[in-house]
RNA sequence: UGGCCCAUGGUGUAAUUGGCAACACUACUGAUUUUGGUUCAGUCAUUCUAGGUUCGAGUCCUAGUGGGCCAACCA
């Protein structure tokens, strides 16, 4: 049943053991149901690429869900933001679907609960519920108002509905066993009273169902055939099937929970929580700030659906507890964009370079290709002229045999261009270089066959036209922490490792085909990296993220001779 | 001092369900290269511990150790 022979996760195993055991096929249904409080982080791409390619792969529909349930926290934004996110990442949902669709449903079931004898209306402080409790290691013990009369549940629980009592007056609880060893199943408030506006029911509800109420109900309305959460849920697990049980009837599907770990990555935070307060408290601009972990901020830096769904099949699914290494989800980055990225030239340090023996109104247009990846990339022109800019970092003075860049006296490949050699620097009185003084061998041009063309030289620089280049904003962008689990340390608050280098503003000087480029667009910089044109580009004024470096065994070199 | 879950290289996941521990990343070698990129080749493990069952255990059993989760009118 694995096609391709691509293992299976052991969620994938389940399904195809429930399918052994006579589950019909047509019968599988998921669904991926976020609660619209927030903005979608790397960890909940995880669940969307399990969920939707469970989908995938057996052909069944996947709702989109939102559980939303608290009105005090949701918001019509954050669906709008989580639509697009999916989308983004290439998924189809098959209906879209709210849990607050189902509330009247879920109240119909809530009083044939009462008239059951399982549930009732509690009317104590929420605090002394929390005490009644009771410990992991104790008992709780039983309210005074377990056991009112049905006529009387159902009276208050109506009045409930209708408004008449005010936030926190009442709850309706479960009546399941306030002496189990599961917490969650010492009965579990079912409703509470709200006085708020609800997102898309307004204010026709006053009373709101709890997750645990509605999350398997919903399931179950849906036909949801395999419910998968994050292990936090696990002990829920009873208590989702204890609601089903009183509901189910024997010819529909039964949903099934299953429980899986959430994802970490290194060198961030994956939490709602502590994602709202780097934003609250500025650390970053926002949600979509490429340095954020969230689907809006990768996709703004610039990373690509292909990549995340790329990152999210290799790391895979299991039980057990996981930090994974964030180097790769930028070898997933790079993988990608180095097949589809444009080759473009950019000086981000940029250093003025003059050609002595070129001559001086002169413009050449010399062919550039796209990408050596992709011949169908084409080429491209670019100008050329004597006075140029290389990367500051690619000249040196003296240097030995192992910097193969651009020193004096020695001789170098101009991308696409010509041989130069170094024949001396002007420098200002600080001794701080000005300028680089070349020559170049007007025979050995990029691509004209000529036996100076051919010749060897060590090293390759990229480069750009002086009075042809155009400037622009480069945000470099680095981790956001600079410990691989900022979260992890008992006595440390995670804000204290924040990177203060996590971003770079450098002005560059860039080949000018690059006016045209439009937001969203992807290039690689040659021998810098891939970047991404931020939306806050204008016309005149051209800003690109840094998405990622490209792999640099020079600087590692460098690093270890130190 | 209750219940539940987990344990395989530095990292993440596999192992045809009891049959030579595999894949990817990272790191390090080397080759190729007009990107110090890409590509290619190679190196890096007593499967947490101790017992047991078995011809044979990463896989099954027992005990231990370590880690995680559970006491919101959040999801």
């Amino acid at each position: 049943m694995s096609e391709s022979g691509k293992p299976l996760n052991f969620l994938e195993h389940l399904i195809e053991e429930d399918l052994r055991n006579g589950f019909k096929k047509e019968l599988l249904r998921f669904r991926f149901p976020p609660e619209p409080n927030g903005y979608l982080h790397i960890g909940h791409a995880s669940s969307i690429c399990l969920n939707f390619g469970l989908g995938l792969r057996y052909g069944a529909p996947v709702n989109l869900r939102f559980d939303d349930t608290n009105p005090t926290k949701e918001e019509q934004e954050y669906v709008d933001a989580i639509k697009l996110d999916v989308e983004w990442l290439g998924y189809s949902w098959a209906k879209e679907c709210y849990a607050s669709d189902y509330f009247q449903q879920l109240y119909d079931w809530a009083e044939d609960l009462i008239r059951a004898g399982k549930a009732y209306v509690d009317s104590q402080k929420s605090e002394d519920i929390a005490k009644q409790k009771g410990t992991p290691t104790e008992a709780g013990v039983a309210s005074p108002y377990r056991d009112r009369s049905v006529a009387e549940n159902l009276e208050l629980f109506r009045k409930m509905k209708a408004g008449e009592f005010p936030e926190g007056a009442h709850v309706l609880r479960a009546r399941i066993d306030m002496a189990s060893p599961n917490m969650l199943m010492r009965d579990p408030v079912m409703y509470r009273i709200l006085h708020r506006s609800h997102h898309r029911t307004n204010t026709e509800w006053c009373i709101y169902p709890l997750y645990d109420w509605t999350h398997g109900e919903s399931d179950y309305i849906e036909q949801v055939s395999h419910s998968l959460c994050t292990l936090e849920f696990a002990p829920h697990r009873e208590l989702y099937d204890w609601f089903l049980d009183q509901v189910v009837e024997f010819d529909k599907v039964r949903p099934k929970q299953r429980e899986f770990a959430r994802r970490n990555l290194s060198h961030t935070v994956v939490s709602k929580r502590k994602l709202l307060q780097l934003v609250q408290q500025g650390f970053v601009k926002g949600w979509d700030d490429p340095r954020m972990p969230t689907i809006s901020g990768l996709r703004r830096r610039g990373c690509t659906p292909e990549a995340l769904r790329n990152f999210a099949q290799t790391i895979g699914i299991a039980k057990r507890d996981n930090v994974v290494d964030v180097a790769l989800l930028d070898f997933h980055m790079r993988e990608h964009l180095n097949r589809v990225a444009p080759r473009v030239m950019a000086v981000l340090d940029p250093i003025r370079l003059v050609i002595t023996n070129y001559e001086e109104a002169k413009v050449e247009w010399l062919e550039a290709e796209n990408n050596p990846e992709d011949p169908q990339a084409g080429s491209r022109e670019i100008p050329f002229s004597r006075e140029l800019y290389i990367e500051r970092d690619d000249f040196r003075e003296e240097a030995n045999r192992k910097f193969f860049r651009l020193r004096l006296g020695g001789e170098v490949r101009l991308k696409n261009a010509y041989i130069i050699k170094a024949e001396e620097v002007r420098k200002d009185a600080g001794g701080n270089i000005l300028e680089i003084h070349c020559t170049y061998d007007p025979k050995s041009k990029s691509g004209s066959g000529t036996e100076e063309s051919l010749r060897k030289v060590k090293g390759t620089l990229h480069w750009v036209s002086a009075p042809h280049a155009i400037e622009a904003e480069v945000r470099l962008y680095d981790r956001l922490f600079s410990d691989p689990t900022p979260d992890s340390h008992k006595d440390r608050d995670f804000l204290e490792f924040i990177n203060p280098e996590s971003l770079t503003l450098v002005r560059a000087k860039v080949e000018p085909g690059l006016a045209t480029a439009q937001p969203g667009d992807r290039f690689q910089f040659q021998r810098m990296g891939y970047f991404c044109l931020d939306p806050d580009s204008t016309p005149g004024n051209l800003v690109f993220n840094r998405t990622a470096t490209l792999r640099d065994t020079w600087a590692k070199l460098e690093q270890n001779e130190e």
